[in-house]
DNA sequence: CTAGGGTTAG
């Protein structure tokens, strides 16, 4: 308790003063259902029988301002419930609103209202305001009880206050509140939020313990947690644990699964779950359909696809845009560009669901892979035309598009419209941008953006080194690369096998055989498993050195860790062979 | 007689 008078008294003055999120629309125009009910004198009768749930936004703005020029004025129970039913419509800033302008006319909150601003304030990532909330009430003498302090606790949870909503549960218990299921649910969701997946887990077993049975929400919440992680067994565990217990999963609950073993590629037990859903009489859903079509598109199952796209046609589901996305996707991805227009084109003619960013970003990365940067470029305009935003992804894709095509100065072009039209440029923006300069002989340029980037304040991976070491390679400048390979370790990066690749594969380009090995060496050491382009990167420059012995114990190494020689280690030792400087039972090792 | 927690597809 001591702690939260502290945090609370730390907190600003009673937010509702300020008044900074404006006032609610005080007129409508349209007569509702609603505010006839109230101004004919229903409304308590209406707003009792839990009936506000279904209320639109409009009718709930509408009621409220009837409400507060009623005389006398509704009691703050009838407040509360409207207040609770713009909530559960998201809508924090209006709820905040409107409990600033009950203040100024002079009625007073309660522990219930008081909460639901607590509430609002958690949700709407404004903590500060919610503690100073919390601080107002308890002056006036309201304790907060187990609604307000979960609140609180969401709040913490959201705000990267993870060890505060651990304590703030001790402190419930403290005052003598009996933490509930809510209480559980909340902070296992908080725990999944700040990466502690097991802490997570291990508090469903003590929740149970304590009393508080896991409900749908808490299944909800844990087996999402899960599933992002990819733990798909334990997904499925916890599934059949639901069924055992009394708790029926529903399509949600079913989707998150069936999508977390697409995701993890196991398209057929995504399948199997399909067909229980079938069996249990559980009805999937349009998530449930393009989850599944995408996943078999991406494994060019087309038939299965289509299968199922008849089925949910059949069954009247529709389609909607992410599984016409879905569809592009797949018909790009096969540079089917024709179809993937028609399916676009259909889109535009029914209406139904209009093509959306993701769907411009999927055939403007169709066109760009096929080297049709023009009617990429057309695309775009097009999608801006239509008042559509492109985004961080859009215009990543049109540079790569411009850099592949070896057009660097429109893909510099593009990103200076993207920094002009306000896209915030990602580290990905960056690496495509080093790599582009760097692959069509731009190394001084990429060194200038990669010196700026440095000073920034983005945060430069791993990858963009193994692009900055490639690019100094591939202008054989070996001695710079070697210096800033070096130079990881001191910036707290560890190489990764695409680094050692690289450095790898610029010794070798400069036959430094010896560094090239040491290297290797090295790597194995540091604990990074050498992979397919490791080996052949070696095995090729050991040939092309002369090294017949050298390259022949490596492939045995390869083969022994499962990997085989890739194309052009194939096509090396054919040439060899074919001039005499290779032997017929050296092919035969590699095969 | 009112308040609190969560989740799915491109």
């Amino acid at each position: 308790m001591r702690i939260l008078f502290a945090i609370a008294l730390t907190g600003k003055r009673f937010a509702l003063q300020k008044g900074k999120l404006g006032t609610a629309p005080s007129s409508f125009s349209h007569c509702s259902f609603w505010v006839r009910a109230f101004s004919s004198g229903v409304y308590r009768e209406k707003l009792s029988r839990n009936v506000l749930k279904d209320i639109k936004l409009d009718d709930a703005i509408g009621l409220f301002g009837q409400m507060v020029k009623s005389r006398p004025l509704p009691s703050i129970v009838y407040f509360s419930k409207l207040l609770t039913a713009i909530a559960k419509m998201k809508k924090f800033d209006l709820v905040i609103s409107f409990g600033e302008q009950m203040q100024k006319l002079g009625i007073s909150h309660n522990l219930f209202t008081y909460s639901i601003f607590i509430n609002c304030f958690c949700r709407s990532s404004q903590l500060h305001l919610a503690l100073a909330i919390l601080g107002k009430m308890m002056k006036l003498g309201y304790e907060p009880d187990v609604v307000t302090l979960n609140s609180l606790l969401n709040g913490f949870c959201h705000g990267n206050r993870i060890t505060d909503a651990v304590s703030l549960v001790d402190q419930m218990v403290e005052m003598g509140l009996q933490p509930d299921t809510v209480t559980f649910t909340t902070l296992i969701h908080g725990l999944f939020l700040h990466s502690k997946a097991s802490e997570a887990v291990a508090l469903v077993e003590r929740m149970v313990v304590k009393g508080c049975q896991p409900n749908l929400v808490t299944y909800g919440v844990v087996l999402n947690g899960i599933c992002k992680r990819g733990d798909t067994d334990l997904a499925l565990r916890l599934l059949k644990k639901m069924d055992e217990g009394k708790i029926k999963p529903g399509v949600v609950i079913y989707n998150t699964v069936i999508d977390a073993l697409c995701k993890y590629k196991h398209v057929n037990d995504a399948l199997d779950l399909f067909n229980e859903m079938e069996i249990k009489g559980i009805k999937p859903d349009v998530f449930t359909y393009s989850c599944l079509i995408s996943c078999l598109c991406n494994y060019g199952r087309w038939e299965d696809a289509a299968g199922l796209l008849s089925n949910m046609i059949e069954r009247k589901i529709n389609p909607n845009v992410v599984t016409f996305n879905a569809l592009i996707d797949a018909f790009a991805k096969e540079g089917k560009l024709l179809e993937a227009e028609k399916l676009y084109e259909e889109m535009i003619k029914s209406k139904d669901c209009l093509p959306d960013v993701v769907t411009y970003n999927i055939l403007i990365k169709g066109f760009c892979k096929c080297k049709r940067l023009d009617e990429g470029m057309e695309l775009f305009r097009q999608m801006t035309g239509k008042g559509l935003v492109g985004n961080t992804v859009t215009y990543n894709t049109l540079i790569q598009g411009f850099f592949h095509d070896g057009n660097c100065d429109s893909a510099q072009m593009v990103f200076k419209q993207m920094v002009s039209d306000g896209v915030s440029a990602s580290i990905m923006t960056y690496n495509i941008l080093l790599d582009g300069l760097c692959n069509n002989e731009k190394l001084e340029t990429a060194l200038v953006i990669f010196k700026d980037l440095q000073k920034s304040e983005i945060e430069i991976d791993i990858f963009t080194y193994s692009i900055m070491i490639d690019g100094m390679c591939k202008a054989g400048k070996v001695g710079e690369a070697w210096d800033l390979f070096g130079s990881l370790g001191l910036k707290g990066l560890k190489p990764d096998v695409v680094t050692y690749n690289t450095m790898l594969s610029g010794l070798c380009r400069k036959s430094l055989m010896q560094e090239a090995n040491a290297l290797f060496r090295k790597m194995k050491e540091d604990g990074i498993l050498p992979n397919s382009g490791t080996y052949n990167t070696l095995i090729r420059a050991h040939l092309r050195d002369g090294d017949e012995t050298a390259s022949a114990e490596l492939i045995k190494e390869m083969r022994s860790c499962g990997f085989v020689g890739d194309a052009s280690t194939f096509g090396l030792v054919t040439n060899m062979l074919h001039d005499g400087r290779l032997d017929k039972s050296f092919l035969d090792m590699l095969s």
